[in-house]
DNA sequence: GTGGTCTAGACCACA
DNA sequence: GTGGTCTAGACCACG
């Protein structure tokens, strides 16, 4: 799996890498149950800080998205995943932010649908 | 129009300010080319200081929401609201965050527009 | 003669008079001599404060502009005006304001010389 | 790259930064991609508020002229810079200024030209 | 009265 | 270490 991470961007390396994971699990390129790279050699190979990395690892860990075994991090093997109290939480606020913005230039619910295909086929670099 | 932050959030306060006014102009309480209060009055109605409440209506300036007048701001008094290129870009962001999230809790387009209505039903605190 | 002013505009009311009034002595809409509105009727007229309107009398009588004479401002009445000392300065750094762009952006003296041109071609409004 | 900053002056201090760091590109004391010192050395060093120069760094970046990346500002590395709606608005108004003062002084195109020129040749200070 | 600018000092997130 | 946010208090320009 290939991630690139922007160091320009505004958005911290730790939640662009976060997302990069949530990615590769939806596209199949993370299978369930699949091992991640160490801490060590993952932060080598996208050239960011381990501590970085241990972070992700750790809050996605507290998703429910991976989980730890002895030998490192595991993507969660369950086939369904469950949205934990606090994932729910933001999902609800990143709705009510774009429903702010929505109503605010007058789009559809037609744009909005139209604009998540064009993200997901977008999605497999 | 009443306005409550929540000093102990992990969003800054001029963030949650901007939504609030957002929020305020699509509901109808703030109409077009309404006035909006002072900094300074603001600041001390919410309980803020000042230079934040300025932030927040510069930012919005910028984003073409309120126009400055010689005395204060106003709602900008064009009727339909035009997306800046750095809105658009932000917007997509969001929406790309939304589809990880769609995708990883395996949800509908039915869910998604089900929580934006939601969403919209509680608008009027 | 039409003065418009905008409120909304980040510059203050004062200095648009400013140009205005030179506006109209470029273009012969005052001559060389010629009587300007007192203070309180144009300030009616236009729909600002007296204050603005003294202010700007003044400094264009600063900028040897207007002459002050018994019964009010006119139009110096000398045929070519000459550039007081804080004007050159004031120019000159307008200059080095615009050099500073026109490098940065890479445009040309053909550039500057045909915005200029297309700048002067708006005078008359 | 050495910056002068006159704390008397009428221009804002961050507006008389803005053109030192830009004077700086033009005359390639700043290189394309170039680190900017830290906002707090740079503070200290030319004996201003960090605010101050936190807030012409984010000007600068809203313009298009720095970048930000993880480790501070850095100038954007395009090797030629657009000019955004704004700055373009801007950089009108003042040809219109200038444009005013030509005709009032009666002054020529190669006037105009002669000053641009001479006040590059005073860039280097 | 309004917003704009500047200063100063504090705490936090990120890497 | 970096910038980001928030607070607090001061002075100024504008109208």
């Amino acid at each position: 799996m290939i991630i690139e991470l922007k160091p320009y961007s505004n958005k911290p390396l730790y939640e662009q890498l976060i997302l990069e994971i949530k990615r590769g699990i939806i596209t199949g390129e993370l299978q369930s149950g699949e091992s991640l790279p160490s801490v060590r050699s993952l932060a080598a190979d996208i050239g960011i800080n381990m501590h970085t990395v241990n972070k992700v690892y750790k809050q996605l860990q507290q998703e429910n998205i991976l989980c730890k075994e002895k030998n490192g991090f595991v993507v969660n093997p369950n086939s369904k995943l469950e949205q934990t109290a606090e994932s729910k939480d933001l999902f609800k606020q990143q709705i009510f932010e774009l429903m702010i913005e929505k109503n605010l230039y007058c789009l559809t619910d037609e744009d909005i649908l139209e604009m998540l295909k064009t993200a997901q086929e977008g999605l497999k670099k």
